[in-house]
Parts: C-alpha cells; sequence; structure tokens
DNA sequence: GCCAACGTTGGC
DNA sequence: GCCAACGTTGGC
C-alpha cells in the first residue's frame, strides 16, 4: 500500500461545512476550477489519505475538523451541464478538465484551529496555508503539520 | 464590503 | 510569448 498522505481543503461554511459533513457522512467536492488543485485531486489524492477541513472567509477562519479521501478522482460532470453553475463550455466529456473526490467525515474539532493560531505555532511555519497569498482551495500538508493540527483542534 | 494577491484570458 | 486587464479568493 503506498504511504498515506495529507492534505487541506478550503471551503466556505455558507457554502458546506464540516457540520453538513458530519450530517451526510460522505459528499463530492465539485467545482474545483484551478488546475493545481486539479492535478491533486485527479493524480495524488488517494483512498484513505487525510483531509484537513478548513473554514474560509469564516468567522475566525480556520480548521474545523478531519475528513478522509473515500473516492480517488473522477471526472466533475457539473461541468459540462449547461447552466450549471459550474459549467465550462471548454470541457469535453470524452477528456474532461475537471475532477473530483469523495470524502468522508472524520471529526469536528471542538473549536475551530483558527488561522491566528496556525499561523502563531512557529512548528507549523512552513505550512502553506499560513503563507500570505496562499489562495489555493487544495493543498498538501505534511504528516507531521498534519498531527499537529489535529492535536491542536483535540485539545480544546 | 474593501482590497491585495493571485490565476486566467486575450490582444498584439 | 508577453503582459495588461479582468475576475476570483479570502483575510480582515
Amino acid at each position: 500500500m503506498a504511504k498515506k498522505d495529507y492534505w487541506l481543503m478550503k471551503c466556505e461554511p455558507a457554502a458546506y461545512s464540516i457540520d453538513d459533513l458530519e450530517k451526510d457522512k460522505t459528499t463530492s467536492w465539485e467545482g474545483v476550477r484551478n488546475y493545481q488543485a486539479r492535478n491533486i485531486m485527479r493524480d495524488e489524492m488517494k483512498i484513505g489519505d487525510g483531509v484537513l477541513f478548513y473554514a474560509s472567509n469564516a468567522d475566525p477562519s480556520g480548521v474545523s475538523g478531519v475528513a478522509k479521501i473515500v473516492k480517488e478522482g473522477y471526472p466533475d460532470d457539473k461541468a459540462w451541464k449547461k447552466g450549471h453553475h459550474y459549467f465550462d463550455a471548454k470541457t469535453d466529456k470524452q477528456n474532461p478538465t475537471w475532477f473530483q473526490v469523495d470524502i468522508g467525515f472524520v471529526e469536528t474539532f471542538n473549536d475551530v484551529v483558527s488561522l491566528e493560531e496556525l499561523k502563531a505555532n512557529p512548528a507549523l511555519r512552513d505550512m502553506m496555508v499560513t503563507k500570505r497569498g496562499s489562495r489555493l482551495s487544495v493543498q498538501p500538508v505534511s504528516k507531521q503539520d498534519f498531527e499537529i493540527v489535529v492535536t491542536m483542534g483535540r485539545k480544546k
């Protein structure tokens, strides 16, 4: 079995929150329209990988819980539903541009580990999300960083 | 709601 | 293939 990897996925809680995921158990991570994020979902995410569920544009923004990959990359069919919010006229069914994965609920933190706390922890200095201007909605996270954040989330 | 940072598009 | 204009993200 391949090595387990770790990721961080951003979502605005107004669109989808960790509470929604807890209720739904699993969800498809559709609508990503960024090539870097697409590549990660299509090529790199494997079943069982750990995911930090990050709430962006929230109060406060931060990691609100943990999820895991339950289905590996497959074409995002919303891309060719005309009129759909995620419709992309340039994508072709034979050769899909956009991919999604499915994630499953693991746990909700008692309190959100806020971006401020992430930035304040020197051990997380190299974590992508703490860097200024980091807008990528699907990011790789190191095993150490993943475990530090989970520990922070459970502690409270 | 503002606006800086970033990604993408399109004219040349 | 450059780069200005534009649209989007996301912290504040």
